[in-house]
DNA sequence: CGCGTATGTTGACACTGACAACATAATAAA
DNA sequence: TTTATTATGTTGTCAGTGTCAACATACGCG
């Protein structure tokens, strides 16, 4: 029983050679982790001691524990990509799929906290690597896409994308980054309403009407 | 000379015991060292060597390295409501002072992006005492005043304060983070200019006019 | 002057990320 | 088949860190 370790390996155990399995069962191990104790605790050799191996083998899969968290990132940002992505889709027009694509966004931030601070909270030089690896593009695309058929249906105006892009992001992102460090005294439920109200007054506007925080 | 260690303490020299002053000096190289290598290489060790007592000194000053990260974030959040004030003191009407305060948040997150990293991205935990001590009030309070004060002026409409408070907030804080991670490719200037134009768009809005980022 | 207390130092411990050396399993080569 | 090579995992080690305990020193008050 050289390989005693676990669950998951038993099935294939005609491999009783970890090959490319540690690999995901370290990058498993350590979105849980992020998830339970943040990026703060978060500790290559409790990854390791999950993973049921030394603390030395996720060397053979990760230059270190930078790279780990790069995977970790690259992982968040496919299931935000994901989420967003099944959010808007309940949107009957481009108008209403631009405002759940950011409640998407916000939603997968009071979901997965922890997991969402990793991926921007990155140091510098890992959030370059991303960034050069392309690492959150997909999820940037979908909102492009929402803003370009938005255009195209003439519920925004024509123009430059990413000076709407980028307000619309930021808008979102603040939202979701002070809803998760509790300085936005809401709700789950709360905050996302918040976040479509926003949304609507962001391209409404707020002066022009009635306040954007009452009514539609 | 029993006290050879520095420059500030030589002056006040007739008292050559450390006393007080090596709270402030510990709290001046943290704030340095947290703008030089960022809130994770932040060591309390190091901190202690800059000021040149040994590694165990500042804990009787700080019950830990938590309670010095408080501090600095503490020592932050007056600073960024000076700037804030000094920004927003340049406006000639209550709307534009209003814009001026977010571009005041803004400037000082690109000016000292380390020190504005560990005020927001400080852990649950210590985030939570920093709420409870009030820490970052007197900065949101100076954002109410801007709100209250354009409303009084007829620029907002009258109404709960909070709902626009949190969007202002939301909007600059999310650019400030972004353009701090490199997630907008804008210099300061730009990044500035960017912050006032959608200023206007939230309150003015997009849709209604022509886009937001073009023209004023 | 002497003593208690506030402040700073030394020493120690467990933990971490990283490297080097070694061991073993899978695969390729002969 | 047998051997050599490579891929993968382990053990041992190191410097660095946060924190605690024990010790040393300087100040202030009786």
């Amino acid at each position: 029983m050289s390989t005693s370790s676990g669950k998951t390996e038993d099935v294939i155990d005609s491999q009783p050679y970890h090959h490319a399995h540690l690999r995901k069962t370290l990058l498993d191990a350590a979105v849980a982790l992020i998830g339970e104790v943040g990026p703060r605790a978060f500790t290559l050799r409790e990854v390791a001691r999950r993973a049921g191996v030394s603390h030395n083998a996720p060397y053979r899969h990760f230059a270190g524990k930078d790279e780990l968290l790069v995977a970790v990132a690259k992982e968040g940002f496919d299931r935000l990509t994901a989420v967003m992505q099944k959010t808007l889709a309940r949107g009957k027009s481009p108008w209403e799929r631009l405002q759940l694509c950011g409640c998407g966004y916000v939603n997968f931030a009071l979901r997965w906290p922890q997991h969402f601070l990793l991926m921007f909270d990155l140091p510098p030089a890992l959030r370059e690597r991303c960034k050069n690896e392309g690492i959150g593009d997909n999820a940037f695309r979908v909102l492009l896409d929402c803003i370009t058929a938005a255009q195209q249906s003439g519920d925004l105006p024509a123009g430059d994308l990413l000076p709407l892009a980028w307000t619309a992001w930021s808008l979102v992102h603040g939202i979701a980054k002070l809803a998760i460090s509790g300085n936005l005294p809401l709700n789950a439920r709360s905050t996302i309403e918040f976040t479509r109200r926003a949304s609507q007054a962001i391209f409404g506007g707020i002066a022009v009407g009635p306040c954007g925080a009452r009514t539609p």
